[in-house]
DNA sequence: AGGTGCTTCAC
DNA sequence: TGAAGCACC
């Protein structure tokens, strides 16, 4: 028997390792593992994620079904299920495409150890980026650590053979018949309750919105953006799908975007230690005044700044917050409330229906001015500035902070202006004693 | 993927 | 009086 693994690639179309699975063998059981060290960690029964995940492996289920097939789903420490599959049956292989992340790399490798201690043929594909690990270096073979010349190389690189699709159909023969459906355990089963989100198969952006996106993305109080973020995330949407449709519709900026996804994924892979520590080592200095009562109340939105209010109350609401907004509440709690940025990279990761490790610790590094080619220390977001130019009609603060204007909104639990004179000191300050003045 | 303060120059 | 340019943070 063969195994295809489904990991952060719950899709059928287009799907790489999928393909060379059922390409090279006549039977193929695809499976999927809630992954119990991953799920113990997480401190909400009632995660968002955990729920997408439930209903996107629903709808896989329901395709499958459709196709006389089916997928196991399993419930526990991906090694201790593999050691157990590999008695029960007669296990050829196992297919499954790459994952990046620090923790997937050392559970793949012990994951790979034990079934080549058992002849058991691991075979994983690239499938979640266009390029990966060391494809896109410099010329010396060293990483890239700025993006606009890791851009060029990937757009010189990026032909059309790259976001070619995996016509996967073609061998949907080899998915193993099912006459009984499987076993499926309900998310209560897993350990987790339902929750508002709705897990709908992504469609095509819109060309129009595609077209406007460089003009319209920064604000959010209007419909700018792709909302695709939580389907790339759990691979609901292939990626080499939509790079060809910004290939077609000529969309740099959108393009630009997909490319910085995958400078970060490069970035983490390369240098694994900016998870816990600064990129730009110096920083890991900084003396933050980590207030609790501060992070209290960006947390929950409840800092007197409307725009940052909008935007904490939003991803408490919902999951999602629009970038432009993660830009300045980032830069709010780590300049102006001097709160170190790992405080808030963990909060993001607890609340973000599509939290990804290598974007959250960039942008996070980018926001706080630690990480490669990060903003400069001395660019402060004023939040007041950016509200006037991204939410100038207060469409967006009306939704989320509707009591703005009026005695009950609490003052700013921080001056603006000598909270970003008192950062600028700071930073300057720690910069200057590591170069040992 | 910025903001501030100051100068200049056109009303 | 205010937009636009610029240096510096």
């Amino acid at each position: 028997m063969v195994i295809f693994w489904f990991r952060r690639d719950l899709r059928l179309n287009d799907n790489a390792g999928l393909y060379y699975a059922l390409k090279e063998n006549p039977e193929v059981q695809p499976i999927f593992i809630f992954d119990t060290v991953i799920l113990n960690d997480l401190k909400n029964r009632s995660d968002r994620r955990v729920d997408f995940i439930h209903q996107s492996l629903q709808h896989l289920k329901n395709q499958l079904r459709a196709l006389n097939s089916d997928i196991l789903v399993l419930k526990g420490n991906p090694v201790e299920v593999f050691k157990k599959l590999a008695e029960d049956y007669p296990l050829k292989a196992v297919y499954t495409n790459h994952d990046y992340e620090p923790y997937a790399i050392e559970r793949d490798n012990k994951v790979a150890q034990l079934l080549k201690s058992r002849g058991i043929v691991f075979k994983t594909i690239k499938d979640q980026c266009i390029f990966e690990k060391e494809e896109i270096v410099k010329d010396d073979g060293h990483p890239y650590t700025v993006f606009t010349p890791y851009s060029k190389k990937w757009k010189e690189k990026c032909t059309p053979f790259y976001y070619k699709p995996y016509p996967v159909s073609k061998y949907f023969d080899s998915l193993k018949k099912s006459e009984e459906v499987l076993y499926f355990p309900s998310l209560e089963e897993i350990g987790f309750h339902r929750t508002d989100i709705t897990f709908s198969p992504p469609s095509d952006p819109d060309p129009e919105l595609l077209r406007m996106y460089k003009d319209r993305r920064d604000f959010p109080g209007t419909d700018g953006t792709t909302r695709l973020s939580v389907h790339l995330r759990f691979g609901t949407v292939s990626i080499r799908h939509l790079v060809s449709l910004a290939m077609r519709q000529k969309a740099e900026t959108w393009l630009n975007e997909l490319i910085w996804r995958e400078f970060f994924m490069m970035l983490l892979y390369f240098f694994p230690h900016t998870v816990h520590s600064c990129y730009r080592r110096a920083f890991d200095n900084l003396p933050w005044e980590n207030d609790l009562e501060k992070f209290e109340k960006w947390k929950t939105g409840n800092t007197g700044i409307p725009i940052v209010d909008a935007g904490m109350r939003e991803l408490l609401h919902t999951g999602y917050m629009h970038n432009r907004v993660r830009m300045i509440t980032a830069s709010f709690l780590v300049k102006n409330l001097l709160i170190d940025w790992r405080w808030g990279e963990a909060w993001f990761a607890q609340h973000l229906n599509d939290f990804d490790l290598s974007a959250n610790v960039g942008n996070w590094q980018w926001a706080a001015s630690t990480g490669c080619d990060a903003a400069p220390y001395f660019r402060i977001f004023n939040p007041i500035e950016q509200q006037k130019k991204f939410d100038p009609d207060y469409l967006y603060i009306e939704k989320w902070v509707p009591e703005w204007n009026t005695a009950s909104y609490p003052k700013p639990v921080v001056d603006l202006k000598t909270s970003r004179e008192k950062a600028i000191k700071v930073y300057q300050a720690t910069s200057k004693l590591s170069r040992g003045f």
